[in-house]
DNA sequence: CTCCTGGACTTAAAGGTTTTCGGAAACGTA
DNA sequence: TACGTTTCCGAAAACCTTTAAGTCCAGGAG
C-alpha cells in the first residue's frame, strides 16, 4: 500500500505548469504546446497519476457507473445479463455496481437508495422470472431498463425473451421431423414463462392442424418432476413420439425415466428442453436439443438501450428478443444418431 | 425521471438554516436544537434529499465501495463469493463494483485502473481455480484480499478452501462405512485442486493403513469423463466398493455408467462428489454425498478481512477455510437407502 | 507606431458535503 | 453593568477536477 495518491496538482507542480494546463494536456485538449504536453504526461507517468473519478463525477454530473439490481441470488439469469451488459459497456469504460435484493422488497428499496446516492447514470433491473414486476422507476432521476422480468408499467422499458415464439419454434422443429404425437411438460402455471411456452405450443400445433398429445403437464422446474411426469405421460399416452419440456432439468428427468421404461431417445421419442443450461444440456445422453434464451444478448441489448435512454430518448414498452434453438442429439432424425 | 436533485443547500433553505446546521442535523450531530433538527429532517423528507456520495467521498477519502475482480465468467465461484461478501457488507452500506476479466490479463489491468480511479476502499480478487495467481497488490494504494485463487505473493492475504482436509474427510467417511477398496477419479493434474484432493486421499488412506484401489485417474471435470473413467475403473479394478470423485459432474457420470454396468449405488459402490453443485448433487439418483466448499463463507470471511485491512491491520498469508461434507443417499449404509 | 490576431498559459469558479472555528444570544453570577 | 459559560448556529475551508474567461506575448498587417 503506497502513500497518498497523486493529484493533478502534484502533476502540475512537477511539470511546472498550472493545473488547468495539466488538465488540458492530460485530456488531449488543444491549447497546449507539444513540448508542454509531453512534460505533463511524463510527470503524470512518474507519479502514476489516476484522475479522481469522484471529483470528475461531481463536476460533470456523470459517474459512468450503472447499477444492476437483481433478485435471483443463484445467478441463473442475472449473470448472463451482467456479462452482456459488461460487454456493451466494456470499451466505454462503464462500471457496474451490483446489488442482489434476494427477492426482498425492502432490501431492494435499500439498495436503490444506495445506488441513487452514488449517482449512478442508470439502472438495469433483472427479474427472477418473466412475470411482470412492480415498477421501480416512479419519480426516479435516472433511466431504468428492465431485463428478463418486465415492469408492470408499460411506460417503462423492458426486454424479455420471446417465450411464445421459442416454444413455437421448438414444436415446429419436432413437426419438421415428422413427429405428430407431441406432449408438453412444463413448470408451475403461476410462471408467465410456463404459460407463454404453452401458448407457443398451442399456436404451432394449431397452425399445423395437429392435436396435442394429452394435456400440458404443469409441475415444477426440476428433474424430479421430469421423471414423474414421464411416468404419468407414458402411462396415459403411450404412443407419444415427442416431448417439449419447459426446462432442461425437466427434459433431463424425462429422458432418464423414458429410457428406464425402454423408450429410446430420440428414435422413439424426440425431446426438446429449454434454457440451454450447459451442465445439463450438453452432458446428458443424448445431448439435449434446447432453447437458448440468448440472455447475454438480452443483457447487451438492455445495456445499449440504457445508454440510449441516458443521453437521448428511450423507447418505452416491452420488447421481446428472439431465442435460438440449439439442435443436438435428442432430436436427431432416426438413423443419424 | 424527475428534475434536478435536491442538495443539502435546498434542504437548508427550506428549513431556514445554514448548510452547516443542516448537515449536522442530518448526520445526528450534537450541537443542534431538537426543534431545528426536526425542521431540517422534514425539509429533507419533503425534497426526498439523498446526500451525494461523490461529494462525501471526495471529502472523506472513503467511498464505502469495494471492487470485486473475478476471472470466471460463468460465475461458478465468483457468485457465491459475491453473495457472501454482500452479506458481510450488507448492513454496513457497502457497495460492490463488479468486474469480470474473463481470464484476460490486460483486461484485468484495465479494470484495475478503472476501480482505482473510482477510489474503491478495497479489492477482492476471485480466482477461477485454486492455483496461485500473480499478485496484483504491488504498490496498490488500497488493501486487497484474494478469495478462492490465492496470490503467489505470501505477503498478500488469501483465503482458499481446505481441499486436502475435505478430501481426507470424504475418504474417512467412506472408511467409516466399512469400505476398503476406494478409488479416486479427478480432474486435470495441472489444477492444484486436483493435486490437493489427491493428497488428502493419500493421507487419509495412509492413516488408516488402507491401500488405494488402483491409480488416481486424472481427466477433466466433466460428466463424460466420469462415465469414461467408470468404464476403465470397473474393468481394471472390478472389486472396488467406493469412489471419491473430484467433482459432482464426474460423480454424476460415474453413477450413470456404473448403474448401466449393473453396479448399485450405494449398495455395491458408495460415491462421493465434490462442489455440492445442487443441480447435480440433489437431482441425480441417488442424491450425491458431496463436499461443499462453503464458498459463501469464504466470501464473507474475505470481506470481513478486507474490512480489517481497510481500517486496521491485515493478517498476511494463505488462510484455508474448512469445507463441509454433505451426506446424501449415494453413501447410505446398506439397507438404509 | 498602433492595432489586431491567435497561441499558450493562468486564474478562478463550480460542483456538494463535512468540519473547524468563531460568533451570537441567553442566562447566571459578581 | 460587566463578565463568564453554555447552547446553538453560520461562515468558510477543504476535497479534486474541469472549464469559461482572462492575461500575456509575439508577430503580422496597416
Amino acid at each position: 500500500m503506497a502513500g497518498k495518491r497523486a493529484t493533478i496538482n502534484d502533476v502540475a507542480s512537477l511539470a511546472g505548469v498550472s493545473i488547468a494546463t495539466a488538465s488540458k494536456a492530460l485530456n488531449g485538449r488543444q491549447d497546449v504546446r507539444a513540448a508542454t504536453r509531453e512534460r505533463v504526461l511524463a510527470a503524470a507517468a512518474e507519479l502514476s497519476f489516476q484522475p479522481n473519478a469522484l471529483a470528475r463525477g461531481l463536476l460533470s454530473g456523470q459517474t459512468r457507473t450503472v447499477g444492476l439490481l437483481t433478485s435471483d441470488s443463484v445467478g441463473r439469469f442475472g449473470i448472463p445479463v451482467l456479462l452482456g451488459a459488461e460487454d456493451a459497456f466494456g470499451a466505454g469504460e462503464m462500471a457496474v455496481l451490483l446489488c442482489d435484493a434476494r427477492g426482498d422488497a425492502i432490501r431492494e428499496q435499500h439498495h436503490l437508495r444506495a445506488l441513487l446516492s452514488r449517482r449512478v447514470d442508470g439502472l438495469i433491473v433483472v427479474g427472477e422470472s418473466t412475470n411482470p414486476r412492480p415498477s421501480v422507476s416512479k419519480d426516479l432521476p435516472v433511466p431504468v431498463v428492465y431485463a428478463y422480468g418486465p415492469s408492470e408499467d408499460p411506460g417503462d422499458v423492458s426486454f424479455v425473451p420471446d417465450d411464445v415464439g421459442a416454444a413455437a419454434m421448438a414444436v415446429n422443429h419436432l413437426l419438421a421431423l415428422g413427429r405428430r404425437r407431441i406432449a408438453h411438460i412444463t413448470g408451475p402455471a403461476h410462471y408467465k414463462a410456463a404459460r407463454d411456452r404453452e401458448e407457443g405450443v398451442r399456436r404451432a400445433l394449431a397452425e399445423a392442424g395437429v392435436e396435442q398429445a394429452g394435456q400440458t403437464l404443469s409441475g415444477v422446474w426440476s428433474q424430479r418432476w421430469g421423471r414423474h411426469a414421464a411416468e404419468m405421460l407414458l402411462m396415459a399416452e403411450p404412443e407419444i413420439d415427442a416431448v417439449f419440456c419447459g426446462s432442461d432439468q425437466i427434459a433431463a428427468g424425462f429422458v432418464e425415466a423414458a429410457r428406464e421404461r425402454g423408450r429410446r431417445v430420440p428414435d422413439d421419442i424426440a425431446v426438446v428442453g429449454y434454457d440451454n443450461w450447459e451442465v445439463l444440456s450438453t452432458e446428458t445422453r443424448p445431448a439435449l436439443t434446447t432453447v437458448d434464451m440468448n440472455l447475454e444478448l438480452l443483457g447487451r441489448t438492455a445495456a445499449q438501450h440504457l445508454f440510449a435512454a441516458i443521453d437521448g430518448k428511450a423507447t418505452p414498452g416491452v420488447h421481446t428478443l428472439p431465442c435460438q434453438l440449439v439442435i443436438r442429439d435428442s432430436t436427431s432424425p432416426p438413423g443419424v444418431s
